[in-house]
DNA sequence: CAGCATCCGGTACGATACTG
DNA sequence: CAGTATCGTACCGGATGCTG
């Protein structure tokens, strides 16, 4: 498989996506990004952590720990980050502006089906 | 979940992905979309019709049936499936841009493991 | 050719418990 | 607080065989 596709699919990865789009707004704690994703989706701790090494390895996520107690560790877009968040917030931004036409759609598409279904 | 979310991760799926880049050239064929798809990564007849029905659904990905035998089925985007698409052609070309970045970052971040594994 | 039905293995993902 | 480790499950996705 292409290189380039496996860096895709991380940045269009279930949370990949909701994780790019929080951090542009501002750098986050771990367990605050995690509540802040939270309203769309719930997360587990394991699939954010897992999530969050992706990204850093692919070099859009930096990821800032502060040798303190109890530990603080902050999480940041970098240049290249940013760049692939902006576009991964305008896909989504478009499909929120654009969720109307996809409801319409699937209604016909339904009804459709429901009377050939009733048909047979 | 929030109800553009679905659609979202409809549209940057593994094979939505694809499947949409490949139909913003030109209609597809059943079969010979899944070649064009197939020099990428291989996807399997099952995953096509399923990721096909859902952009159909979603009102993206228009679907034209002819009655002949042998059975032609022609697939292309709508208005809407293009916008799409554009945009995640965009995402995908940068990302085979930035790919020579990505690299660099994983090799670094890698190396950084394999000492602290060695101090260990 | 286009697609549906069925079976089946791998893994993505979540819940829980534990550590520094 | 920020994770790691372990376990169980649900679902993704492939292989095969059959239909119009």
């Amino acid at each position: 498989m292409c290189p380039y596709r496996i860096v895709l699919e991380h940045v269009t990865s279930r949370w990949g996506v909701l994780v790019l789009i929080e951090l542009l707004d501002r750098p986050y704690r771990f367990s605050e990004l995690r509540r802040a994703i939270g309203r769309v989706g719930r997360v587990s701790e394991k699939m954010l952590t897992q999530t969050l090494q992706t990204l850093e390895r692919d070099g859009l996520v930096h990821r800032d720990a502060k040798p303190v107690i109890p530990p603080r560790v902050d999480y940041s877009l970098t240049d290249l980050g940013r760049e692939a968040a902006d576009q991964v917030r305008a896909l989504a931004l478009w499909t929120e502006q654009r969720m109307p036409d996809v409801e319409r759609a699937r209604h016909t598409y339904d009804e459709a089906r429901t009377r050939s279904a009733q048909a047979s």
